[in-house]
DNA sequence: TGTACATCAGTGAACGCGCGTTCACTGATGTAC
DNA sequence: TGTACATCAGTGAACGCGCGTTCACTGATGTAC
């Protein structure tokens, strides 16, 4: 990468983006640990010498591509939420958001990949957590403006205490569809676990 | 690894065991993606020609291990559960699991590890699913042993519905803990969630 | 219990490949007139 | 709009290291008597 100067030329711009798209197809593949600079390259067309161009590692491209789409996700949360009027339609919103988490296999397993990198490196970490945070906070924002958590399940607590679990729920439902790839259950399950968590009593239709 | 022959010297057998001993501390430290051959033998004390006598790739150590440490934890969680008398006490019963379940980071990074390994081959998949079909068989008998699926909330269906509830929680609680390393609260919340999930209404003590 | 022998398990040097990293070079791009 | 020039971005060859893999060898282990 280079040092610092501001101007970016369109060449420049359309290679990172490139390279990024490449490694997106390759790290979600074959994972990021058994990818090397060469195979990112090699899929997306250029020389080494073209990474070490507009990247210093492997790690920083990674962190990279983690940040573009994790905003890009969390851009298309914001408005599936943001859909109804005041009023917030609960089931119809939980698909609609269902919708856009579960869509693309390829993002949960680079979404892992980057858990298990930022597991152990608490600077990473912190983005991530960050990343998170906002999500919640989207999700806790809506449910309260809403309506007020007096609907809301008391074990869950207020509704920050319902974000989180809704996260939890995504998380878990995420870990079982890595596995056995059945995205329709996936779905109808994560539907279903978040209606309960967040209608008392648990509206199953 | 040697072809056949069922004889298994006791010197082959604890060298066997330090590889995996050693591997399981690197790759909890460093992630199955950033470790080499190399570096399990020295943290082991062993030659690189001793681990070729035992495994045939690194791979192979890394399932050996996981299905080793996962039988492990598989029969803790069922010794929690039948600590009680044939009446279950869920929430004592939910404190003991959870303690055995969060315990230990480098399991739960290990787990990753393997999840993101598994989510990209089929039959090291069936493997892990098989682990954790395991796991939630152990919880639902136990569930539907001790009382009938009564007083179970009505949206998770039967025992079997509850107990995969159970372990969605137990991954997206996982997942958190994995990144901000707070196992109290991890411990807490993981057994507030289940607690709520297997009682009617949550009755949160 | 001791000894002799056969087999086994681990050693460590050697080989070679994949790939990370560098860099002199050249075609592409942008700017000034 | 066209041309000349300067700077930039990507090329691809070269270097070398880390490490996977092999293998002839030797000390350890187990067995038979």
């Amino acid at each position: 990468m280079r040092a610092t100067t501001g101007r970016v030329t369109r060449r420049r711009a359309r290679t990172r983006a490139n390279l990024l798209d490449a490694a997106f197809a390759v790290f979600g593949a074959k994972g990021f640990g058994r990818v090397s600079i060469e195979e990112v390259c090699e899929a997306a067309g250029y020389s080494r010498g073209a990474f070490y161009s507009n990247f210093d590692s492997l790690d920083e491209l990674f962190f990279a591509l983690y940040r573009e789409r994790a905003d890009l996700i969390a851009e298309q949360v914001s408005g599936a939420l943001a859909l109804d009027g005041p009023d917030l339609d609960v089931p119809a919103a939980v698909d609609r958001v269902t919708e856009v988490l579960l869509l693309d296999r390829d993002w949960l397993l680079v979404k892992t990949d980057f858990l298990v990198h930022a597991a152990r490196d608490p600077a990473v970490a912190r983005t991530l957590l960050e990343h998170r945070a906002r999500l919640r906070r989207a999700i806790a924002d809506r449910l309260a403006g809403a309506r007020g958590d007096a609907t809301l399940p008391a074990v869950l607590g207020d509704a920050d205490g319902a974000a989180h679990a809704v996260v939890a729920a995504y998380d878990g439902v995420t870990t079982q569809l890595l596995l056995d790839r059945d995205v329709e259950h996936a779905r109808a399950w994560l539907g279903q676990l978040l209606t309960a968590l967040l209608t008392e009593g648990g509206d199953t239709t």
